[in-house]
DNA sequence: CTAAATGCAAAATCTTTGCAGCCTC
DNA sequence: GAGGCTGCAAAGATTTTGCATTTAG
């Protein structure tokens, strides 16, 4: 007889467990590469296949949501997180998280071309607060 | 002995008349597929090849700006035309170029998180003027 | 034990490249 | 006419899928 607990049968493993960590723990999306790194280290051994088996249903179950940053780089976070822009360094290259929305702009609100706004996604770029500190130290040292 | 018209031995083809157009003509950024498409309609035939090649040759002139937008889809546009953020419509999912930047975020300002703001990209979703105006008739004529 | 999960390798996509023939200039 | 351009098909890169083996429950 199939189970019927609704979980469509998953099961809990090493794999699994690796690969979600590696995605909740981090500060902002990381990419495919970044995550299996992590599971890597962590497992030892891990097949490309199962990372991209895991983050399908990890998407499925709405876990975790794909984020495409305008460079095209793929990346995962997790879900609930709520509406939040990112920010990416052009000096150490990661991705972050911004806490603060700075797009002052209400749903449903007109713009100019006749345009009526739902919803948006943004990637901010700069510095992010240590390599901002990092570049005002060598500043400081050249006088 | 070579040229030295610093032309790059570029040499003026239907192909590539037909894929700028393709491009140049287009209210907002146009995907691959599109592209190959609408040259193809002008054309009759034309190797997908071609436009790659052709399309790489235009970004490494900088006539044309690669767009990947928040969806994924790999899309170009006409260089030269500033900054300026995308609409998406989720009816038509047509993308259009914006006119004004609704991101009041003067360069330098320090967001909180302690993130340097310098530039940013941004996709906003919801009608455009068409699929609004659509969606208000719709409404009046169930009551 | 049983069915699901893994890992390999093969398949499916999308993009780039090599090469013979074609077309600008 | 010569060299760049095109189109085909083969090669890469990335993601998905099939299948035998391993493993969770």
């Amino acid at each position: 007889m199939p189970s019927t607990t609704g979980q469509l049968g998953q099961r809990h493993t090493r794999q699994r467990d690796a690969i979600l960590q590696a995605i909740t723990e981090a500060k902002g999306p990381v990419s495919i590469a970044q995550i299996l790194k992590r599971a890597k280290s962590a497992l030892g051994a891990l097949g490309i296949a199962t990372v991209y088996r895991t983050l399908n249903l990890l998407l499925e179950s709405e876990r975790i949501k794909t984020v495409i940053l305008p460079d095209g780089r793929t990346c995962y976070e997790r879900a609930g997180l709520g509406h939040h822009d990112h920010f990416q360094c052009r000096r150490c290259k990661n991705v972050y998280d911004l806490e603060v929305c700075p797009l002052h702009l209400a749903r449903g609100t007109i713009i100019p071309g006749g345009y009526v706004v739902e919803d948006h996604e943004m990637t901010l770029y700069g510095l992010c607060p240590g390599c901002a500190g990092k570049a005002r130290a060598v500043k400081v040292k050249r006088g």
